[in-house]
DNA sequence: CGGCGTGATGTTATCGATAACCTAAATTGA
DNA sequence: TCAATTTAGGTTATCGATAACATCACGCCG
């Protein structure tokens, strides 16, 4: 890709080229320059190139491309034809620096590994095309990988950014403010937005599991996350399930709440390491990633009748949890709509259709299964 | 984002400006200046800011933000102090339209809904990152949504491609190739590259696990892939099937074939189809999505004996397929190695380390597990 | 001791587009 | 009918960095 400005061929004019002509054979001096274009292949076409061919100005050519109803039909013609010919490809580039303003969005998640992010992100490429390009980054969970991300992006000069958590480092904060870039947070929604935020409650979603539970008739009930260490979705999801117990004056036993690792078979051991715990469980609720369905997989393979020996309970409701026997009571988040609102939200600020900060809870919905029995 | 240039103020001086300075009062002029700076917030600090501040040159600063090794420690010292006191940040879009070189990849995927892709697109950004930026658009699975995407990728003038299929209509072929830029293609193996591939072959691996199910003593062996159209991999895999079954003298029997949209639900019925037939069938060969697990799931729910009753077997192997009852016989495929291959290829070639065609099979894994009978 | 590489830094022109301003012809309207 | 406005398009300077070349001060060596 890296074309060596061989001689000055077919490229930059130093003063000296111009001030000083006679310093050596004009003659040989193009025929180097021929030879150095064969060497490179064809330059790529220019604006300006196109302007000539269709015999009108540079800007002519810019304004078809952008607002073709202020050119002369005719005029619009000309130029498509010679676009057509020259092979003309825009340079985003120099536009980009020109006008001061990219058409690329920046977006950042913990990881591609897991699905439940994917979701979202589908709704954001899906919102964002053809108007906008979609720059991705992912921060490996963690809030240093999270400013690095930032920090390109703002390099890359992108026009909005959406962060997919709500949790970052004062600097991030600060960065995206004096920037002034348009930014919508997903997920979790809890803490200050920096500017927009768009998702749910991750602590009313398991207060809310928590209480179905209870409502089912549950007392004796595990909960499991992912490790809450700088995850403030497992976190908050903590607080939920403690809030609901207090709330039902069910005493919260520490030995009942376990981290677990990502993955089907942590989940599995989770659901072992309860059951086959000090204390006696009647339902566990696990969340985060694919922990309940790997539960419920190995109480399959264990021979635990559930609901009746355990129930099991999970989030983040997919087709997979929807389709195990038994199918497993869930929590549904919007996630793909999430990703759109967000989208759309971005897309709106930068277009200057929208200011102010927002804050868009999109809520979640519990599903009752047959992972847990009813009263 | 995007800031008027209001009244030229602390931007552009045109001709104008300097040519006519007494159209208008000098000393009012400077007060809306600072007011209007004022409005729009404090301009982001240049290079140039950098280097006053610092005493050098702005190229001394450009030097050193590049390459630390060749300025004086004392000045790179008082660099730093000045790019930490103005929050300068570097501006990605001038330098690249300068270099002529980005230092974004641009990624294509059929879908995001797709895990398997996203594995792929997992091992790519963590070879990239974080030296370069990736850019992700989704092609919907169509020929004419990869061009779009290219078309887009291109005028970003991105320094390397890395598409998710090996399937292309003419004219991305011809973009790609005039516009010399670092390609890769990842995923099925077989027609001949734009430039490089990695990946494996489909039809090799379908026909293997077909050879497989014969080995094992199956005669009757159902084929269930995604929709055909538009799509190699399905055809690919087809296609080794019934090799597998010529090779075998086996008789190949179109009512044994069937198209199923991705799905686990899809992946049960296509199933039951095959089952409750007209033909006889003792093993089923279900490849792309989570059809071989929806198909499994389906089983179980209607009691059939897996494998006795029928035997199922799937490709791309994931943790799901190997922790289910009976875990599946599936196809492994390097996804994630994928990835990163073909980002460090990638990368090779934009940094001039290698050049020339190159074709890497990383080929595939035949796991036999408890959804197939051992002979 | 003078010439000459070498290493650190400065100067200039340029990358390819667009904002802001400008002009001339066409159109309107009173 | 002729000034006022609109329309279509051209001109110029600029966005913020970097490539290529220029320079200048050393130190080294024969």
């Amino acid at each position: 890709m890296k074309i060596k400005r061989a001689e000055n061929v077919g490229g930059r004019r130093t003063k000296r080229d111009r001030a000083a002509p006679g310093n050596r054979s004009l003659g040989n001096d193009k025929v180097i320059a021929e030879a150095a274009i064969k060497v490179a292949g064809r330059r790529e076409a220019r604006m300006e190139d196109v302007a000539k061919l269709a015999g009108v100005s540079a800007m002519t050519v810019s304004r078809a491309l952008r607002n073709p109803a202020i050119v002369t039909p005719d005029t619009l013609e000309r130029i498509e034809q010679a676009i057509e010919t020259t092979g003309y490809l825009p340079n985003r580039i120099a536009g980009s620096l020109s006008s001061r303003r990219t058409n690329v969005i920046g977006l950042i998640v913990p990881s591609l590994r897991n699905a439940v992010f994917v979701e979202t992100i589908q709704g954001v490429a899906d919102v964002l095309s053809p108007q906008f390009d979609l720059m991705i980054a992912h921060s490996g969970y963690s809030l240093k990988g999270e400013e690095a991300a930032v920090l390109a992006f703002l390099s890359q000069r992108v026009c909005g950014i959406i962060l997919h958590n709500t949790k970052h480092t004062p600097r991030v904060r600060r960065l995206i403010r004096e920037a002034a870039v348009p930014c919508v947070e997903t997920g979790n929604l809890g803490s200050a937005p920096i500017e927009m935020a768009v998702g749910f409650s991750n602590r009313k979603a398991a207060c809310a599991m928590t209480e179905h539970l209870i409502g089912q008739g549950y007392r004796r009930i595990g909960f499991v996350s992912l490790p809450l260490k700088e995850n403030d979705r497992a976190f908050e999801r903590r607080a939920g399930y403690v809030e609901a117990l207090e709330g039902h004056h069910i005493k919260v036993d520490p030995l009942l709440m376990l981290e677990a690792r990502p993955g089907l078979v942590s989940g599995g051991e989770a659901l072992v390491n309860l059951v086959e715990g000090r204390r006696k469980v009647d339902a566990v609720f696990l969340t985060g990633d694919v922990l309940a369905t790997g539960a419920l997989l190995e109480a399959n393979r264990r021979g635990w009748k559930v609901p009746d020996h355990i129930a099991i309970a999970g989030s983040d409701d997919d087709e997979l949890q929807e389709n195990v026997s038994p199918p497993l009571t869930s929590i549904r988040f919007p996630r793909y709509e999430i990703g759109r609102r967000a989208a759309s939200m971005v897309m709106d600020r930068v277009a200057g259709r929208s200011s102010g900060s927002a804050i868009l809870d999109l809520g979640f919905e519990i599903i009752q299964r047959g992972s847990t029995k009813v009263r």
